[in-house]
DNA sequence: TGTACATCAGTGAACGCGCGTTCACTGATGTAC
DNA sequence: TGTACATCAGTGAACGCGCGTTCACTGATGTAC
């Protein structure tokens, strides 16, 4: 039994748990430190125990959210029979993500992320899943710049959807299932050609 | 002669145009107004007379950032001889207007826009004109809701491809002209196929 | 088995800041007569 | 041609707020002996 004293107990994991819940009920991704710590229940100074500054706590809360991401595109890679099934489904569950939880995508992609070669975070294992799942609908022996290409333009085209949506930029109309698919699917399509 | 007084002369104009510099000089949106108000040489308050509030000034701020890339696509338009390279042009300018105010990027899709439909802005023409340019691609008797389709799709890869760009998130090889060239031509070639 | 003590994980007050906006005001301008 | 006066476009002080972070501190924990 967790006694309720002094220590926390994994004040780290609330603290991000705090940032996802906040950023549900106000649809922002506009997040403060110290409100994070008053529902946590402790001092403002508490969370400098765990993350070196605020930009620190926000990295850690937006590589969270490419972690459920991730989850998310690995389910869809799971459940589809062919190569190009699943890539599609890759695709929905990006715009899903994106439409399910506009704040969180959008602290994910809001700061240039610097020295991401070096230290790989789950963005950036997102992208590895897509590329994979790109490159397997490509013909044997396509050269790695056409995958790679492939990827972006994929990657692009979901994210820039998912994006303008969340704008307020596209119309109701424009915003269906049925509407994506039709988006999507000739992007790739793209795919299998020489 | 206009005299150096109490009046400003066009201080509306002023803000905007402090507030691009700002972006220009920082690459970030975070605009304050009383930090414009400062650059202009007039006190805080001076702006309400030309703006209800802060949110209204970075809407006009906004608006003509989207003016600008209507520039831009336009030049794209007149540029070229065929509706294919037109649209290429154009993906090319929206992209290159991106990479090159990143900031003003930002700002012009940052809050959700409300009631796009009633009042038109200057995003809603630069939408017009990609929809007019993808609709020339198209053979002749296409329906409208592929039209409408094909261009979210070319709007959707040039927004994400420029967002993924300034979020960090491509590898530098990733970004030359001959790579963006590669990412946007076959969305383009979707266009013309039945 | 008991205890001294290093370490861990918090507290709490304060600092300094800049913000958007309110309020009541005043100097400049231009027009009607 | 001169002037009264309404209107326009600013001023300037103040309010109340919440923020990230500093500093010095203390209570809880667990381990070596």
């Amino acid at each position: 039994m967790k006694s309720e004293g002094f220590h926390h107990g994994n004040l780290r994991a609330a603290l991000i748990e705090a940032a996802r819940a906040v950023m549900e009920e106000t649809s922002s991704s506009d997040l403060s430190l110290r409100d994070l710590a008053r529902r946590v229940g402790v001092s403002p100074m508490a969370a400098y125990r765990h993350f070196a500054d605020k930009e620190a706590l926000l990295r850690a809360v937006a590589d969270g959210g490419f972690g459920e991401l991730v989850l998310g595109m690995e389910a869809a890679l799971a459940a589809d029979a062919t190569p190009l099934a699943r890539v599609l489904d890759m695709g929905r569950a990006y715009v899903a993500f994106a439409r399910a939880h506009p704040a969180m995508f959008d602290l994910m992609f809001a700061a240039p992320v610097a020295g991401l070669e070096a230290s790989p975070d789950n963005g950036t294992k997102a992208f590895g899943l897509l590329q994979g799942a790109v490159a397997a609908c490509s013909p044997a022996g396509t050269p790695q710049g056409k995958v790679a290409a492939a990827t972006i333009r994929l990657w692009s085209v979901v994210h820039g959807y998912s994006r303008l949506a969340l704008a307020g930029r596209l119309v109701a109309s424009s915003m269906t299932p049925a509407f994506l698919d039709e988006v999507i699917v000739p992007v790739i399509e793209t795919l299998e050609r020489p």
